[in-house]
RNA sequence: GGGCCUAUAGCUCAGUUGGUUAGAGCGCUUCCCUGAUAAGGAAGAGGUCACAGGUUCAAAUCCUGUUAGGCCCA
């Protein structure tokens, strides 16, 4: 193929490939797509995209995204991409609709991550390694450490096309940021809503730290462990049982010594026993009623099985006092005493839990809400403190075994051995008891539940307020708003955003060092700071905060003897800068308070489910609370990235594609394709294959592609009206819509209506929707539209100009319309077809610029619908395409015919017959086709009229007993298996009747259509179409040969036909028909061979190739 | 143990306020077509709509329960 001349009047008009290239048929698109972008860096597109939107009164015309920082300390994997190409569809389609959106990009830089991968690069392995080291050096750390990655993620976002601010980014670590965060944190204080108090945390006693949520989930931080489970009888010393003891069951006997309370179950049934024989003959047990016969072995069975003397619920035991097995905490207030939980089931144990507050989150819970103060006679390194003197210094877990003992010896009450156990008290059994349990994920040893002190937000005081404002949310997928999110949200609880670490911001309060004289300071900016310590603060980090140090005020000692206020240890949970993102990406309220104003909520975020407990949680917690106002008005939460194997993925597994070999291999638009169009951003999940972003490329991208290519060959072959002959041919195409072809008109309408079909799904945010939508619509233009339309294209005359000018118009809208779905092979396209800056500065394609023709659209499904049916008879009939038929009848139902009228030469060609006759099925002519009557119930409208009677009207309408009535007034009625239905309640269709052979030409085949009416091919073949058929076949050969000799779709060819004998009268007469289809200046007819053969040579003359 | 989600063709998924013949893409089989398409068209096979009850004239759809899977929380 000769190369295309530069020039204004050929494509592409413009491309990022450069000038003078053409368009490639078959382009490498990762290539095509690295053009795009280098393009856009150096025209600043995005910028201008952005700025060519004014943000209007107050920022009325702004859409506000909000970008949910990344924690970036590793590379960017599926999830990252998936939302990383949401967070860029939305915001260009809704630029294209003519608002401003600005994208900052956000990096999430404080918390254990961070520190986590410091400790790794430290070779760290312990807490107090860090304090050696000193805060300051490891800080240091962690900020190379979070900031190493983010050169890598800005080459991962930029090559996946998404279009965001790296240079106007915001960083949590940055100190404005952190004033912000600090200024949250007062405000809350100042409203009330902070609080310090103990939370209940797994604990690592040889790292000396709790760990977070995070942690504890980590894989391989569950292995099964083998512990002791005891079950203790403690004396009920109140109530109508007093005097029995009641049964409980742990698995940490070391708990044992700080129990405060034991729980029921408020409607669990509780037995009082007493055991005829056995180590417990006489005494008298309380314990689930349902767990009794657990403990068979200790309490007899059968005939001698424990008496049951009388039965409670747990509600009937709540406050019965006992004597707990140590006596260490005896005599606290509420201790000690019978509590009722929920939680407290049957399954397992006795169906009495003890409780130990400072040791499980549950039992804080349960006596939180009966006002005892947990105990907590552990230190941080495992071992018991004085208050249980027995056991001082001993590790909890070697304790274990030292408590049972003491049981068993309470248990004997003999006095041999000194006991600590409180009499009474027995040991009623020890087992051994298998269960996956926690260890630290850093150095492997079993975790303890252990209460520390913590912050707290007061979530549960505004939880109602955030109930009604999550009402003001869009959420899409619908359901997360009353699901996943408005359920957490009803059993939102306190939030503890301390953590005792050192990478955060810091929790600005201050106390006194000395007990005696108290005193609490909260800062809730610089300024303040700077007033009471005296000095320029500069960084909020520790360890430089934590050296703010001043004479306690309220200490009336003379100086130099004050205490000092001192800033509490812990730095803030990185959830809460997080959720602090909307303001203090802005700093306010030091800067920026107007416009924050006019920002808040933001219009649009998009996350994971998982964030509905993280992210979204936050942003809510601190809007209502700060704001009492919703953080965002619309959320998309979209499922989880599997790997090809189902599993989520896994770099040890190797279950999904590489990241950056899709990218090279098959492109940043196949991958956004793939991802978009699935049903993960409907909240569903998505399993990564290779196939299946192959599948978008050859589905979308390579259709929309070929159809530019072609639009691009054909204009380029096409002579302009008047041009000289000796003038170089080609043409482009103009925007217009008024061509009268029918093909034409149906192409601009149905494009129409893909207009308004997706901007109605963006606007709902169903992006998976839109996909389809541009997917069934490319497969209209392709594979009917081009094919339907090719011999116009190699024209010369005005219909030739139509089909190009329209092709040109489509592909144009399309491209706009994909913009933000496909941007690199879109703005690629539409650059070579405009020749303008970029689609992206464009506006989104109104459907009012395009012709609405229902009529049109209609008619030509019918028409597609057609010859799907009669291309079928064919291929039932094994007659090929190519040989013409004398006639197609098509039976539509009433009226409808009249559209198909205009086009039914479409018809004749797609089936290759001589004639197609349109009928009515109504017709009275049909009836020679041996067609039937068909009714179908309405059943909508009938079956609230009729009820039952409705399905015996349906099973007649099956078996086709039923009759149409005429009454005396003209009105046409149905009866149906003895019941009547009014007009409405059904519809009567013809059908062709099953093999359908009426008199007429013997030679026919008949079907019916999908939505009534039939079709009829008549297949009698003369001389005459078989001689045209065969010469179809021949042209087929010559095409077919011009390929193989690799020739240009214009060049002009010397043909020399091999025809066997009796085929010569056939080749000579349809020879100049043949000539024509295949551009033959000369064809020379052979007779004599065996088989027909084609000679094709690239003809020299006049009329020969002119580019 | 709790909450939410999911279960529809070999695979991945659509399926509106319940309406009687449940669709698409991919894959498979056969045939056709090929002056844009490492393509395209047509037909075919392939479904007890996870299971069990219930509501209703009518259930893939609404209700209850069960089972399995996912996510989150314990």
């Amino acid at each position: 193929m000769s190369e295309l001349p530069d020039g204004p009047e050929s494509y592409p008009l413009a491309s990022a490939l450069g000038s003078g290239t053409g368009v490639p048929a078959s382009p490498r698109f990762p290539d095509l797509e690295a053009a795009v972008l280098a393009r856009w860096e150096a025209d600043g597109t995005f910028a201008a995209s952005v700025e060519q939107r004014e943000a209007g009164d107050g920022g009325a015309n702004e859409y506000v995204f909000y970008d949910g920082p990344p924690f970036a300390n590793g590379l960017p994997h599926y999830g990252h991409l998936l939302t990383g190409y949401v967070k860029d569809v939305v915001p260009r389609y809704q630029t294209m609709l003519g608002r401003r959106v600005e994208r900052r990009f956000g990096w999430d830089c404080h918390g254990l991550p961070a520190e986590v991968e410091a400790e790794r690069q430290l070779g760290i392995t312990h807490k107090s390694q860090i304090e050696e080291l000193g805060v300051a050096a490891f800080n240091d750390a962690c900020r190379t450490s979070v900031l190493k990655y983010t050169d890598d993620w800005r080459e991962y976002v930029t090559r996946q096309a998404r279009w965001v601010d790296f240079d106007h980014d915001y960083k949590t670590l940055d100190t404005d940021y952190m004033e912000s965060v600090m200024w949250a944190f007062k405000t809350l204080w100042d409203k009330g809503l902070v609080y310090e108090g103990f939370r209940v945390l797994a604990y690592c006693w040889r790292c000396e730290t709790p760990l977070s949520n995070t942690e504890t989930r980590m894989d391989d931080v569950y292995r099964q462990r083998q512990d002791p489970a005891v079950t203790v009888g403690m004396t009920l010393t109140s109530g109508e049982w007093a005097g029995a003891k009641a049964l409980v069951w742990t698995t940490t006997p070391w708990t044992l010594p700080s129990n405060l309370a034991m729980a029921v179950g408020p409607e669990v049934e509780y037995a009082l026993v007493e055991p005829s024989e056995g180590a417990f003959a006489g005494q008298r047990l309380v314990m689930a009623a349902a767990r009794v016969g657990a403990y068979a072995r200790e309490l007899g069975s059968g005939d001698a099985a424990p008496a049951v003397l009388a039965t409670k619920t747990g509600r009937e035991l709540l406050g019965t006092t006992y004597t707990p097995a140590f006596s260490y905490f005896t005599g606290r207030e509420n201790a000690h005493q019978v509590l009722l939980a929920d939680y407290v089931t049957t399954d397992d144990g006795t169906g009495v839990v003890h409780i130990a507050p400072a040791f499980g989150e549950d039992d804080k819970l349960v006596t939180d809400a009966a006002g005892i103060e947990a105990v907590v006679p552990v230190d941080g390194q495992g071992l018991f403190d004085g208050r249980v003197s027995d056991y001082e210094g001993q590790h909890v877990f070697d304790a274990n075994a030292v408590i049972i003992k003491d049981l068993k010896a309470a248990t004997r009450g003999d006095g041999t051995e000194p006991t600590p156990v409180t009499e009474g008290t027995v040991l009623v059994r020890q087992e051994t008891y298998d269960h996956p349990y926690p260890h630290c994920w850093r150095c492997g040893n079993a975790l303890i539940y252990r209460a520390v002190s913590s912050w707290f937000v007061k979530v549960t005081a505004v939880r109602d307020r955030m109930v009604e404002l999550n009402q003001q949310i869009e959420w899409v997928p619908g359901h997360v708003k009353d699901g996943s999110f408005g359920k957490w949200l009803e059993g939102a609880r306190d939030w503890s955003i301390s953590r005792n670490r050192f990478w955060g911001s810091p929790i600005p309060v201050w106390t006194s060092d000395d007990p005696t004289y108290p005193r609490t300071d909260v800062y809730g900016s610089l300024e303040e700071l700077e007033r009471d310590f005296g000095v320029a603060v500069t960084d909020l980090h520790r360890p430089f905060v934590d050296e703010l140090t001043r004479p306690n005020p309220d200490d009336p000692r003379p100086e130099g003897e004050r205490s000092t206020m001192r800033r509490v240890p812990e730095v803030l949970d990185c959830w809460f800068e997080s959720g602090s993102m909307p303001f203090a990406q802005v700093h306010y309220p030091f800067e920026n308070a107007d416009w924050f104003e006019h920002h808040y909520p933001g219009d649009f975020i998009v996350e994971y489910t998982g964030q509905t407990r993280g992210w979204f949680y936050t942003l809510h917690v601190l809007a209502t609370a700060l704001f009492d106002r919703p953080a965002f008005r619309t959320a998309l939460v979209h499922g989880i990235v599997l790997g090809d194997d189902g599993r989520k993925m896994s770099k040890s597994l190797r279950n999904y594609p590489d990241v950056s070999e899709v990218f090279a291999r098959d492109g940043a638009d196949a991958m956004r394709w793939f991802l978009m169009s699935s049903p993960i951003l409907r909240g569903g999940n998505l399993v990564t294959t290779e196939a299946g972003i192959r599948d978008g490329v050859r589905q979308v991208l390579l259709p929309l592609w070929s159809t530019w290519y072609f639009l691009a060959l054909y204009a380029g072959a096409l002579r302009p009206d008047g041009a000289d002959p000796g003038a170089p041919s080609g043409v482009v195409g103009r925007w217009r819509t008024d061509s009268p072809h029918d093909l034409d008109r149906y192409v601009l309408a149905s494009l129409r209506e893909l207009v308004t079909g997706v901007r109605r799904q963006l606007d709902g945010l169903d992006v998976a929707g839109a996909c389809e939508s541009v997917r069934v619509f490319l497969d209209l233009l392709t594979n009917w539209y081009v094919r339907r339309s090719r011999e116009r294209f190699w024209g010369n005359g005005d219909d030739a100009r139509d089909a190009v000018d329209t092709l040109h118009t489509v592909l144009e809208v399309l491209t706009r319309v994909v913009a933000p779905l496909l941007p690199l092979t879109a703005e690629e396209v539409w650059r070579g077809l405009t020749g303008g800056r970029s689609v992206h500065l464009t506006d989104y394609p109104d459907p009012d610029d395009l012709p609405a023709d229902p009529d049109l659209v209609v008619a030509m499904d019918a028409v597609r619908a057609a010859c799907s049916t009669a291309l079928g008879l064919r291929k039932a009939g094994g007659l090929r395409v190519r040989q013409p038929l004398p006639r197609l009848t098509v039976a539509v139902a009433g009226g409808s015919g009249a559209a198909l009228e205009r086009l039914t030469g479409l018809l004749a060609d797609e089936v290759n017959v001589k004639d197609v006759v349109l009928l009515d099925v109504d017709d009275a002519a049909a009836e020679r086709f041996g067609v039937t009557q068909k009714l179908t119930v309405n059943a909508r409208a009938a079956g609230p009229r009729i009820g039952k009677q409705v399905q015996q009207a349906i099973q007649a309408s099956r078996s086709g007993s039923f009759e149409v009535v005429t009454a005396p007034d003209g009105t046409e009625t149905v009866v149906a298996g003895g019941i009547e239905l009014l007009a409405g309640e059904y519809e009567l269709s013809t059908v062709v009747a099953a093999g359908g052979d009426g008199e007429g030409p013997a030679e026919r085949v008949t079907a019916t259509l999908p939505g009534g009416g039939f079709v009829v091919l008549e297949t009698a073949v003369d001389e005459a179409l078989a001689a045209e058929g065969w010469a179809n076949d021949v042209v087929r050969l010559v095409q077919d040969a011009r390929k193989a000799a690799d020739l240009h779709v214009s060049d002009r060819i010397d043909l020399v036909l091999d025809v066997p004998a009796e085929r010569e009268g056939w080749a000579r007469a349809h020879a100049d028909r043949v000539a024509a289809e295949v551009l033959a200046t000369s064809v020379e007819v052979r007779p004599g061979s065996d088989d027909v053969l084609v000679e094709v040579t690239k003809s020299a003359g006049p009329g020969g190739t002119d580019r």
